[in-house]
RNA sequence: GCGCCUUUAGCUCAAUCGGUAGAGCAUCGGCCUUUUAAGCCGCUGGUUCCGGGUUCGAGUCCCGGAGGGCGCACCA
């Protein structure tokens, strides 16, 4: 590639401005040449330290202990802001992962040459630079440049200084430049990997294993949802990208490896919103020996434990409100929770067309089966209550086609739900380890799959065929993690939490 | 899929009733050796998302389309 204008990757159609102000870049570069600096020769730097080390370990001091200790530090950073003070001397921002540190550049202390070098460089560029740090006149812990090297060139203009980059859109499509402007931005996807190092930490120190099942498999089952598709050219074969991990990871429990875990993404070709993404995260975790009740102990424990470890408290605050993730959570059951909220009974809800009435006289629309309508009459009537973390549980048996019935109760199964901010944060039961049980579950959903309802996964004979080689009583749980990642940094949509949410091509 | 909102300079935003499209930042040229949205002086910068229409005249009004956001529906 030559550095001439114009050398800008085909179909590239920009405006006489941006074009202009790319140009005045390539010439910067070329000045920089000239003098020697090759931006692109760089193959690495010494950082000793990042930006949040220093203004922690120099926070007490002051601008009158000047001289500052004489400890050389080595920086790498992006040029953010350049002020200049006349021919010889340069104060300016870099930032690093961890934020910002203000560098001064005099020439008596670099020499002419080498601010000469300074002074050609733009906003964006990637520096080196290495010094000791002094407090400023006004306050600020600075870096005294003695040395600094350019490591990167930045070809195109980065956006206002102030405002950063605001358009929704371009944020999501161009995150690299979301990140370097935005450093609220970059604080929830630190956040998001930190609650996701801490998930595998907590469930590592209780003993389970993390296990990678396949991603795209001949079956998508394990849960309700329309898979992508696609095609293995080898073996000529059609494949579904995964829409759960459940299956796979309860193989393993028969294969006695007793408590597994897979933190994995997930693809259901469904509709996008402020909650969804056709691809998304989940955490699934199985435990042998546990029952549901073993598993909520884990669920707490996990959630109080995360909230802890992120926002370093109890509460959550989440838009308007603040929640308390403070042991123990509340605890309903599923019809003495639709009782409370909605005045409705048990034995009506779970008569089919005790149901469909129900429906109506919420004013809903009719729904397909039994099952959708019970969970629309819970969407409506007990959800908006549950604001603080809430364990809802024996969840009727229609909709709940994996777990284990409740012993005596046979319209009941052994299942929780965890809500809280008015979303779904867990779901968990005690699964199914009776193979006719599961074989005459999975019969019955072919005759729903028949009737047109292709959100119903074809059966897994094979899975019929692992519980037969027996399964230990087992509990298991699911966790959207990018949910849970919404609620501890605040955001009330998911594309604020996902790097690269799925958007529409251009053109 | 339906409804509402939105799209103007590289970025962030203006533009009265339909009457010559502006500003700040950035860029470019100057001045300034403790500044921090640095400051001061000067220059430059437009396919008003796209395509039609109405009109003497459209960023503005109408129709169609595209991208995005939100809500509803669908969906954990």
């Amino acid at each position: 590639m030559s550095d001439q204008e114009g050398s800008l990757p085909a179909g590239e159609d920009l405006g006489r401005r941006e074009a202009e102000l790319r140009a005045a870049r390539r010439a910067n570069l070329a000045a920089l040449r000239e003098r020697g600096v090759d931006p692109f020769k760089a193959t690495r730097f010494e950082v000793t330290a990042h930006a949040s080390d220093l203004h922690e370990r120099y926070a007490d001091l002051s601008a009158e202990t000047e001289p500052a200790p004489n400890e050389p530090f080595g920086l790498g950073g992006r040029l953010m802001a350049v002020r200049k003070m006349g021919k010889n001397a340069i104060w300016a921002d870099i930032w690093d992962r961890s934020g910002r540190m203000q560098i001064y550049v005099r020439e008596d202390a670099v020499g002419a040459d080498a601010l000469a070098i300074f002074d050609e460089l733009d906003l964006g560029d990637i520096i080196g630079v290495n010094g000791s740090v002094f407090r400023s006149k006004k306050g600020d812990l600075t870096l005294r440049v003695r040395s600094f090297e350019v490591l990167s060139k930045s070809l195109v203009p980065l956006p206002d200084k102030w405002h950063g980059l605001v358009d929704v859109e371009k944020r999501y499509r161009q995150r690299y430049v979301d990140l370097i402007m935005n450093e609220d931005v970059r604080r929830i996807f630190i956040a998001r990997s930190h609650i996701l190092a801490e998930m595998r930490r907590f469930c590592d120190s209780k003993g389970f294993l993390e296990c990678e099942t396949p991603t795209m498999l001949h079956v998508a089952g394990g849960a309700a949802a329309r898979p992508f598709r696609t095609h293995h050219n080898a073996l000529d074969v059609p494949l579904d990208l995964r829409i759960a991990t459940e299956l796979n990871l309860k193989r393993l429990v028969v294969g006695g490896l007793e408590r597994v875990y897979e933190i994995g993404r997930i693809f259901r070709n469904e509709g996008i919103d402020t909650t969804h993404n056709p691809e998304f995260t989940m955490l699934e975790l199985y435990a042998a020996y546990w029952s549901v009740h073993e598993m909520m102990d884990f669920n707490e424990e996990l959630f109080a434990h995360l909230v802890r470890h992120v926002l370093g408290g109890d509460d959550v605050v989440y838009g308007e409100r603040k929640i308390s993730f403070a042991r123990p959570f509340k605890r309903i059951g599923y019809f003495e929770a639709m009782k409370t909220y909605g005045g409705l009974e048990r034995t009506d809800l779970l008569d089919p067309a005790g149901a469909q009435s129900a429906l109506g006289s919420l004013g809903l629309p009719a729904s397909q089966t039994h099952g959708q309508a019970l969970d629309k009459i819970f969407e409506r009537v007990v959800e908006p209550n549950l604001i603080d973390p809430t364990f809802v549980s024996d969840y009727p048996v229609v909709i709940s086609p994996l777990a284990k019935r409740k012993d005596g109760d046979p319209e009941i199964v052994d299942r929780y739900e965890l809500f809280g901010a008015n979303f779904e944060l867990a779901n968990a039961f005690t699964e199914l380890n009776d193979p006719d049980d599961q074989r005459a579950r999975f019969e019955a959903q072919i005759h729903e799959r028949k009737k047109g309802n292709d959100e119903i996964p074809p059966p897994d004979w094979d899975f019929v065929n692992a519980l037969e080689y027996g399964m230990p009583p087992t509990a298991g749980i699911g966790i959207g993690v990018d949910r849970l990642v919404m609620l501890l940094t605040n955001n009330q949509s998911i594309r604020e939490v996902l790097l690269f949410p799925l958007q529409r091509p251009i053109e």
